[in-house]
DNA sequence: CCGCCGCCTTGACCTGGATCAACCCGAGGG
DNA sequence: CCCTCGGGTTGATCCAGGTCAAGGCGGCGG
């Protein structure tokens, strides 16, 4: 077994079999990207996704303008790949860039179906990713509902300290649907008033 | 069985053995409400949901401050439910309240879950609605991070066209992140300039 | 050492939408 | 028949954030 740690993180979310692990593990390659890579680029098909070993990933949404927003950003142990666009069969809509040197797992989509069909275990992991992401999602919703981009910057960063220092702030602004401006303006109004 | 229509929609989305579905209409009771009577109060325990035949219904997230800002309006065939909080085993955030006379068919969280471990087919079919619930949250947090409020308005009702008439102006404005004078405005600029 | 580039800041001005307030209109109930 | 009430409109004013434009500054390659 190459990633025990990963197999017990898994292992304490559903119940997963060692030996199905190792055939995972044995489908699985593992990659290398420098800072500005692309893991995925808009237009290629979304027939692969990988894990975070090390480093940070953004996830831009390339829209018809050229405007970029980020959809999110992905650093050590989580997933990186178009999602939606992957369980459409569609073509991603979605550049994952490395933003550090970083080093991923990749599997194939059609790998894991394969999987699928040998041992439940992976329908239950499947469902889990699912609910996961659909639990952020709703809360990002929620956040642009309800919260002023003060707000949301504020949460950001109580979410997600691991980004410190990792992520420009031209980024974070685009993560958080402003420009960098108003973020910018934003930051010096917080640091007059607090300190 | 008392529902054979369902039963065919969900077939068609994963294979479910006739006598799975028996069983679990068996386990399912019709529940009817009234215009502005609640499915579900925030601070209930989230452990029921529901489909409904008839009716529309209108999720409201309930903020501190006592703000409602609508997550979604459901219609027939569709879920309503505190999903997220379920997921999570939390009380209610949400109250998932009838616009109109209605009818749904409740199931208990609990049932559920003895169904899925007597057969994996309930397992695939939560993996494809945590999936399809997945990718309407991302949709929307594209058209939050990228449009404007009269972009969203118009995409509103392309994908929501069976909702005309049935929600108000008010409830609209809430779904869409804006006051009810901001949408009236919009609405009556759009009139001016096409007609 | 210089010049450029990526990233951030600051300023001036504009605009979409919020807020507060008045008012309209149609439906239902007394 | 009038009163009220829920839903929608309209006007005046305010403010967050967008847009355009001009630097600042640290790092790196030539």
């Amino acid at each position: 077994m190459r990633f025990p740690k990963l197999f017990e993180r898994l292992a304490a979310q559903v119940s997963l079999p060692e030996d199905e692990w190792e055939k995972a593990e044995a489908l699985a390659s593992e990659q290398v990207l420098a800072r500005r890579e692309l893991f995925l680029q808009p237009g290629a098909p979304s027939d692969r996704f990988a894990l975070v070993l090390q480093g940070v990933f953004r996830a831009v949404r390339v829209s018809a303008g050229g405007a970029e927003s980020i959809k999110a950003f992905r650093a050590e142990g989580e997933l990186i790949g178009a999602y939606a666009e992957m369980l459409q069969r569609r073509p991603s809509m979605t550049a994952i860039e490395a933003l550090e040197p970083s080093r991923v797992l990749v599997f194939r989509t059609s790998d894991l179906e394969a999987l699928e069909r040998g041992h439940v275990c992976w329908e239950r992991l499947a469902r889990r990713v699912a609910e996961y992401h659909f639990i952020l999602k709703e809360r990002r919703e929620q956040e642009f509902l309800d919260l002023t981009a003060e707000e949301r910057l504020v949460r950001f960063w109580e979410e997600h300290p691991h980004l410190k220092g990792r992520v420009s702030q031209r980024d974070v602004a685009a993560y958080l649907g402003i420009t960098e401006e108003a973020l910018s303006r934003i930051m010096s109004r917080r640091r007059k008033q607090r300190g």
